[in-house]
DNA sequence: ACGCATGATACTGCATCCATAATTATGAAT
DNA sequence: ATTCATAATTATGGATGCAGTATCATGCGT
């Protein structure tokens, strides 16, 4: 069920999904943009592979929803509406609050001091107005949370969720105030997680991605 | 980003869409049991295509945990365990109860008369026993709240878990007194509605979906 | 008799090839 | 000049072929 299986460290993975991951990466550099076309012939000279395992990672990617596959008219990377953004966000806010309130249930001291660890970054970040490695650090935050939280299903669909948004070429930590706001609402999940308070976690968590929704928003309207 | 493209009438869906689709079929009535290891040549023979298109279909069923593809080893149906179990039906209930939750903010009347008409369809075949119609008709009744919802990437991620769901063998509507139980959550669920009580709403929607999962544990017990 | 090595078989994964549909370019007619 | 029809080009979707690897069977050695 699960992707990850003990002895694929040995095997190297499939030429599909490597192209797979390739295209992932040039997608979220947005250096393949929303709304253009993927040219199959194209791509499969340039990484020296036949149109066989290029065709079947744009399947996955399709399932991804990274891109759309119009029949008999090719490939097309997503282009996220902003409705699809307002649709994507409440269910992504859900699922991690689901994460943060099964999470509050199962942390151990030695979990939370990681996650301690992981928030003094996030602060070091904020004060240095580094957005690109409170990125970083916040997305650590995050694994670390579902790693303690313990349902790879869940684990998932949030992965998925997150590929569906990083479409969106706006930036919410770019924007003025939001790294100190971002930060003030992980202390908030933090100490919920400190008293083990499941309810006060999910509440936390759930508002910190709508408040991320916002700032997106905001940002939107800005430009 | 959403599948149902207007146009999409006219064309026909393309192959793989169209063996995906006769797998999971085959999958769903447990033809293809979880473990099986699938045959690519032998289903293209059968199907009277190419292996092109069977993969190319595997991939999309993989995509959505159907199967698992086993670098250099061919395409096996998935096998939940216990514990895939634990991991999916939290998830699913939180997500339909976000569905319960927004459609409560939404319903109209109208959408409240059509509820309440398949609720007493539900009712009917609770009274006269028919465990098959009675999760045809449950079946309708969720379809309808995610109608009234009107989120489509929560409604395909539920649609996806439902999917994992069903490679189990258990039915839980047959264990006794299961259809009478389910059906007071439903009320419950619809008198939520009514009020336009969203929290309520919400709240019914999630118990009677971990209600199914024990149902479900109930049932494997009884084995 | 049992375990291990070696060879045969079969399947997966990728490349190549071909048919068909879509798009673009060209030309004719109004 | 613009629009429509038609032809040429190009890209997608599917079929076929082939190389490499995993599995299975057979036989040898202990």
């Amino acid at each position: 069920m699960n992707a990850r299986t003990p002895s694929k460290i040995l095997v190297l993975p499939a030429l599909y999904e490597q192209v797979a991951e390739r295209l992932r990466t040039r997608i979220f550099a947005h250096e393949l943009q929303p709304g253009a076309w993927i040219d199959e012939q194209a791509l499969a000279v340039e990484y020296g592979i036949s149109r066989t395992p290029l065709r079947e990672a744009l399947k996955v990617l399709a399932a991804e929803g990274l891109v759309v596959l119009k029949p008999r008219r090719g490939c097309y990377v997503t282009e996220l509406s902003e409705q699809d953004i307002d649709e994507v966000f409440p269910v992504m806010a859900v699922l991690e609050g689901k994460v943060a309130e099964l999470a509050a249930h199962r942390i151990t001291s030695a979990d939370y001091a990681r996650l301690a660890a992981i928030h003094d970054d996030l602060e070091k970040h904020a004060a240095a107005s580094n957005a690109d490695r409170f990125f970083e650090a916040n997305q650590r935050f995050h694994d670390a949370l579902q790693d303690i939280a313990g349902n790879r299903y869940l684990a998932q669909l949030i992965n998925d969720a997150r590929k569906v948004i990083k479409l969106t070429r706006r930036d919410s930590l770019r924007l003025e105030g939001r790294l100190k706001q971002s930060l003030a609402e992980h202390r908030d999940i933090l100490d919920a997680l400190r008293d083990k308070d499941p309810a006060r976690a999910q509440r936390s968590m759930h508002d910190h991605l709508m408040s991320g929704r916002n700032a997106l928003a905001r940002l939107a309207k800005a430009n």
